[in-house]
RNA sequence: GUGAGUGUAGCUCAAGGGUUAGAGCACCGGACUGUGGAUCCGGUGGUUGGGGGUUCGAAUCCCCUCACUCACCCCA
């Protein structure tokens, strides 16, 4: 042994992090609300691996994207596969539609999921390597009805969980029939001002003018609105489609603002796509993205198989989220003597059986130690095991929020215990 | 991948070339005789992110590096 190996302290992977517990609460508060909404609305959790084929991605993500391009974690397994930990959940769930066949269940398919995805980037508020979402799909439903339920679903989530100062975007992409008319018009605009154009737009407008219009430079964002816009453009049926989505927003009475530069960064959207955004998050403020992707299970040789979803990131939600945590309820056992020790561990082990948390510590300690203890900690009962209990077979509780006591057995105790929880939860 | 800012105890921060780097909070122990939050006393804890340089002397000045934070890019 150098000695020098012991002293370099390992940390956590950059852009990772541990959730610790005085924060995971959060966390389990969100998600149980999460899946609680979406059961209420006929969705079933889907469960896929982490690591996928890096081929998946390649081909749902799109080779083009920033994703697949620069941000995915790619190694060679033992067996020399490709293989990628997951950057977003979407081809993961088409590829389980396909290989288990569900498209020969009822339709339309809902499905939801919470975990962590994986992208290479450089961290910063709002962003991690890895990071966390919630994430619904549908499949096998046209009617835009669908298009504007996820979004109120979504909001039902987002008020829930304290979410205010959100506001929506929509857009409509287009499909396969309308986006290329459009896109050779857009191109051609773009590279008519090529020139006046920043570096990274010079390059959009070849490869992919639509993503002009996320520029930030100034400059380029006083070109990109004199450029043409998808909504002037749509075909019969996607202008239609995106009539109704929207007549179902107000329907729900949600506010909306159509944003006809909105693009979603995944190669896949046909006609809808949105985003929620709040005011409070930095710059990275988008809590919620989501669209339509009518083409993606057929393109993986599935079944003509629509789709729509959308991902929140519970990073991001929880950073503006206001969630009251309930307080800890439990039993700090203040006892005196080993003889009351014994009898302690034994009380603990039936109120537990009723449901009810305790905490026996096994150190000694004098009754106000005990009390200081219990306090610290938190506790919201003590009960008192002494000479005088194990004599009587009753015991002295204490209520340390309300400072009262009660005498009685474990029984008559524990429903005073149950009594109060009942009473504070409703 | 690019840029900026910040790194001193578990946390929040002092010390800005000169003895052995300090404080508050937290943690541990003690005083307080079977009833908590208070008070008082004591204690643990740092190669000042790491490495190199300048200097008689570096937490302090210079260089490199790493980490964190924010922003660009991209996105949840």
């Amino acid at each position: 042994m150098s000695g020098e190996q012991g002293k370099k302290v390992i940390s956590a992977i950059k852009g990772t992090k541990d959730i610790l517990p005085s924060e995971v609460r959060l966390w389990q508060i969100a998600e149980a609300t999460a899946r609680e909404i979406f059961e209420l609305y006929g969705y079933r959790e889907l469960r896929a691996p982490v690591i996928e084929p890096t081929e998946l991605f390649e081909r749902g993500t799109g080779a083009s994207s920033d994703i697949v391009t620069k941000e995915m974690y790619t190694f060679t397994d033992k067996g020399g596969r490709s293989i990628t930990l997951r950057p977003e959940y979407t081809p993961s769930v088409v590829r389980a539609i396909i290989e288990h066949r569900l498209d020969l269940q009822p339709q339309p398919l809902r499905f939801y999921y919470i975990g962590p995805m994986f992208r290479y980037d450089r961290p910063q508020k709002g962003r991690y390597r890895q990071f966390h979402q919630i994430d619904i799909e549908v499949f096998g439903e046209k009617d835009p009805a669908i298009d504007a339920e996820i979004l109120e679903m979504a909001h039902r989530l987002l008020s829930s969980l304290g979410v205010t100062g959100v506001f929506t975007l929509v857009n409509s992409v287009g499909c396969k029939k309308c986006r290329p008319a459009y896109g050779q018009k857009l191109r051609e605009a773009a590279l008519a001002v090529k020139e006046q154009l920043c570096p990274d737009c010079q390059r959009k407008s070849e490869l992919n003018p639509l993503r002009i219009f996320d520029c930030k430079v100034e400059s380029c964002r006083a070109l990109a609105a004199g450029f043409p816009r998808i909504t002037d453009f749509l075909c019969e049926e996607c202008r239609e489609h995106f009539k109704k989505f929207r007549e179902y927003l107000d329907l729900y009475g949600i506010s909306y603002r159509v944003e006809p530069t909105l693009v979603r960064g995944l190669d896949y959207y046909t006609k809808t796509a949105f985003e929620i955004v709040t005011e409070e998050a930095g710059a990275q403020n988008a809590i919620c993205g989501g669209g339509r992707y009518d083409d993606m299970v057929r393109e993986f040789g599935g079944p003509d198989l629509c789709g729509i979803g959308f991902a929140m990131g519970v990073e991001r939600l929880l950073s503006v989220a206001r969630i009251k945590v309930p307080e800890r309820s439990f039993v700090y056992f203040a006892y005196l003597g080993e003889e009351a020790k014994k009898e302690s561990l034994k009380l603990a082990r039936n109120l537990r059986s009723e449901g009810i948390e305790c905490l026996v510590e096994f150190k000694e300690r004098k009754m106000k130690d005990h009390f200081s203890r219990a306090n610290k900690l938190g506790a919201e009962w003590v009960l008192i095991v002494g000479e005088d209990e194990l004599r009587k077979g009753k015991f002295q509780l204490k209520d340390m929020t309300k400072a009262r006591q009660f005498e009685g057995s474990l029984i008559e105790l524990a429903s005073i215990i149950k009594g109060k929880k009942i009473l504070e939860t409703g």
